[in-house]
DNA sequence: GGTTACCTTACGAATACCTTAATTTTCGTG
DNA sequence: CACGAAAATTAAGGTATTCGTAAGGTAACC
């Protein structure tokens, strides 16, 4: 693929820097430039455009910006590049931890963004290699992420701990996304018995899931109820 | 190629800088770090040891450092960091021109040096063609290594006397890593039954190898119990 | 208004796992 | 073949966690 045909998002809370940097990349023949002013934007962006380069200011409203890049981490491996306008060692060391691949000190010159941009998106070559590895044993849902693989839960970037059951009912729901799951499938599918003779057991788990995976529990966005037939595991939860 | 075993290669006139980055580098367990003085010794250098990664400093005495940087493009596609005590952007700008990747203005922290050749570094994997081919029968993992075809543990550079069994069930690990394994799933392929009437020889087994490769046996970071689903061998323990 | 479906929280028995020691089995050597 | 050492399995006591049940409640449906 053609270097500028490359995808590059901007994160930076202050429109002037976004609108300088997006006005240079496009001098430069990048088309492809998205921008984000907050780090839930940016979470939502990487994953929507899934971008190759990321220039990422570690000063944001919402979120620390080593602590986004930790979070960013958990979708791509493109590269990151660091605004900073402090200039303290540990600092920059910390972006380098956090799984950031350079910074650049505020105020920049923006051709410098470029340069580096550019020296580092020619070795990419057409292989692209910022895309995750497919895997149909990691499931991605907004906010959370269940790996078959290595029995584990991530939720917000985090291992959330998970007791086997209700995590071998939440990789069913993942298996069967988007597909309302009566009490009774379920029983049979993750229990193993034939016959569920109080369906209690399998709404604790249930709830025990939403707990973990939900923004309020009580109303659930994803791992939704519907009455009558069951529940279902939605990848893309209605706004 | 282990990251360590990367070649380094770097090249300024100026003695205490030379020496200053060999000792940090070498404490980072960086082995292979050659140094040059001279323009000339660095053609040397790149030609004779192939570096991966070049430190570079642009005031040389015989040769500008831009200049040398085009001159050595001919020989590798090692990444460049220039070192600087020029301010200009006309010189940064330059020195991305010229072929260069990265560079840092004097003075410098030498552990941002570290950090930036480790991020990429890291990305480098094993796909070196220069490089024997990797050995998937030798894995590594933080401060231990289970080599197949040796036979052998090497518990922090020690070779480590670890009885048949307790190897064979180490080896499945190593080939599974980050995979969660029961203890059926183990029973069945390290003992060859096809029934586990009771799973404590897998669990004293597990004992026996944490009290080999954990810093604490009780608190195991690399060899971890999900519980209700069994076990796994972690690459990168949490920290 | 009554019934049904679902929700929610707390609690205790059962389970899973850990650990060390004892016993049995295997292997190497004389 | 006997013996000693090492390795593997079994046994036993212990801890921490999990799971299923119970009970009280709410909302939707008829």
């Amino acid at each position: 693929m053609r270097m500028e045909n490359r995808k590059i998002l901007l994160v930076d809370d202050e429109q002037a820097i976004l609108q300088m940097l997006k006005m240079v990349l496009t001098k430069e023949k990048f088309m492809n430039v998205y921008t984000a002013e907050t780090g839930e934007e940016a979470l939502h962006a990487v994953q929507k455009y899934k971008p190759d380069f990321i220039v990422l200011d570690v000063m944001l409203p919402d979120l620390n910006g080593f602590e986004l890049c930790t979070k960013i981490r958990m979708y791509t491996d493109a590269h990151i590049l660091f605004l900073t306008a402090r200039v303290s060692d540990l600092d920059i060391l910390t972006g380098f931890e956090k799984g950031g691949d350079d910074y650049v000190t505020k105020p920049f010159n923006p051709l410098e963004i470029v340069a580096r941009m550019k020296a580092h998106l020619k070795r990419k070559g057409t292989s692209d290699a910022a895309s995750p590895i497919p895997n149909d044993k990691v499931h991605h849902f907004g906010g959370f992420i269940v790996n078959e693989e290595a029995g584990e839960l991530i939720v917000d970037g985090v291992v959330t701990p998970c007791p086997a059951q209700v995590f071998l009912l939440l990789v069913h729901f993942s298996q069967n996304v988007n597909r309302v799951l009566s009490k009774e499938q379920l029983f049979t599918a993750v229990w193993g018995y034939d016959y569920m003779a109080d369906d209690n057991t399998v709404m604790v788990h249930i709830r025990r899931i939403r707990e973990r995976i939900e923004p309020n529990p009580s109303k659930p966005v994803h791992l939704v109820t519907v009455r009558g037939l069951g529940y279902k595991l939605v990848k893309e939860p209605a706004r």
